[in-house]
DNA sequence: AGTGATTTTGAGAATCACTCTCACTTCTCG
DNA sequence: CGAGAAGTGAGAGTGATTCTCAAAATCACT
């Protein structure tokens, strides 16, 4: 249930999002909208991200120190090919995963399942 | 290459993962270290935590909330199929992803490529 | 448009995991 | 044993994220 009133401010985080092709911190995206005048606080920012995760608007994953990215994404579930040298973001549905992490987990009797796969390489362009 | 010396902090460390199946954060080891008398400094505890990951002695995995927890693993490469609710970890070998992800990054020309994959569900016993 | 109720915002403080510093201790090995 | 290399830890520092709470914006009705 997305009870959220439209603002100023979401409307600004969600037009940047909907520039990036890849994945970005809160912190770069708080950076970038005080740069282009379309200034939102580092909290709303948060607050905005986490919304929007909660309503599967956005794709969410750690970098390896641990920072939070985000990113728009599709809405179907899928995993993400990720160039680790220029962060270019490919989504990819594989249904093989899909059946396996099934399977498995019926295995092993857990219910309520859902898994995170994430690919990381390097891609053409950075070879 | 293997080049620390054997120390009572390292195998303060290492002992105390053998006696967990599941993830265990750094702070938390710091904590029961400290409750068994077997002190050991929390900077080494971390110091010990990346050697020992360099080395694949730990597998490490980012919870929800960004905080890094370790467990010790096996040596061959494989995934978890983690309990949300009490921790209870098993490692799955699961052929299908690993084909399956690798034929989706030829298809994009990605090379040197990893995966990561967490499987989370509620296990039998927590239902 | 006015008004009061409700939600959202944001500056700064607070939190928390993690890293760094550096003097001190422990190993290693001749 | 003795010198130098490696390891340790208390505490300071860092940086992302969350919290606080008063002010601002939005909503629902009239």
């Amino acid at each position: 249930m997305s009870t959220r009133r439209p603002t100023r401010q979401r409307a600004a985080v969600e037009a940047l999002l909907r520039t990036s092709d890849d994945f970005v911190s809160a912190q770069a995206i708080h950076a970038r909208l005080r740069e282009t005048g379309d200034a939102v606080g580092l909290a709303t920012v948060y607050r905005t991200l986490q919304a929007m995760s909660a309503e599967g608007l956005v794709d969410v994953l750690r970098t390896d120190d641990g920072e939070a990215v985000y990113r728009r994404c599709s809405e179907s579930h899928h995993h993400h090919l990720v160039c680790r040298s220029c962060g270019r973001t490919v989504e990819v549905e594989i249904p093989a995963v899909e059946r396996s992490c099934r399977a498995v987990s019926e295995e092993h009797g857990f219910t309520d399942v859902v898994h995170t796969v994430e690919i990381f390489g390097t891609c053409p362009g950075c070879r």
